[in-house]
DNA sequence: GGTTAGTACTAACTAATAGATAGCGCCAAC
DNA sequence: GTTGGCGCTATCTATTAGTTAGTACTAACC
């Protein structure tokens, strides 16, 4: 077990990363993590370790292709741990590292303050529709 | 000026939402605030007013297309504001609701943390490609 | 013992969506 | 008088998401 090509702590650690900069890597690892199925699968998890099939369940909609690409990305990310026991049938399961955990609590903040508002949303929204309605008068 | 249709306080504060329910109309403001464009409009805006352009600019790569979608949206969400002067030419300013400023405290919050982690993400990355290329060894 | 369902995916194809380009009517600066 | 800026929208194409079928195998059911 020899550890590999070392990798120095601090290799990435003089850079500034900025996602207001088209081509940055934190603009994609954003991406990653609020994309329509990142948010989702990183909340789940955050409720607890999910196999593929059952996180598939709890977010209701995403295809299996969606969920193995956005596990994919997170994973390459290091937020999420994927532990495979090489079974037949196989039994893959996946997990929140301690860095994906700290992103998932902001995301959880969001999404529980976002339902908690949506009553807000929806009489904004009724308020819009109807003023565009509305001079438009047949 | 009658008050139109009386859109009484509570029509939907009943209601609960639920982002992992597909169809959920939590999950489509959720896409509005956390997409690609979303989530930059929203912390730009956090910094101040902006004119259409000046955001265009802010936002570095968002298409004229994107950026009107985007903006039109949140405005029905009501977590955005478009101030229009009717003048030649015309000046539009955009600013954040008091909802939408509570939604972007909490995105500010995530991506300023997101930067600050970049480092642990690049080694990650750096790890988990090192991994893939070995056991594919020439 | 044969059918059905489940496991974690990938490959190929199609539908939806994002991005690029051009145009609008008008004005200010060079 | 030509160029550029203002805030968009319409049209067309490139990218991306979603759907379907297939893999190699087991466990449960009739």
């Amino acid at each position: 077990m020899d550890d590999r090509v070392a990798i120095p702590q601090d290799e990435f650690s003089q850079l500034t990363f900025d996602v207001f900069m088209r081509g940055c890597v934190s603009r994609e690892t954003m991406e990653h993590i609020t994309g329509r199925w990142g948010v989702l699968v990183m909340v789940a998890l955050h409720e607890g370790t999910y196999r593929f099939n059952a996180l598939r369940r709890r977010v209701d909609g995403v295809s299996e292709k969606m969920l193995a690409q956005t596990l994919q990305a997170l994973e390459r990310d290091g937020l999420v741990h994927r532990e495979a026991e090489p079974t037949i049938p196989p039994k893959v399961e996946y997990s929140l590292t301690p860095l994906g955990a700290q992103a998932a609590t902001r995301l959880l903040d969001l999404i529980e303050w976002l339902e908690g508002e949506m009553p807000a949303v929806m009489e904004a929204r009724a308020r819009h529709d109807q003023a565009r309605g509305d001079h438009r008068t047949t």
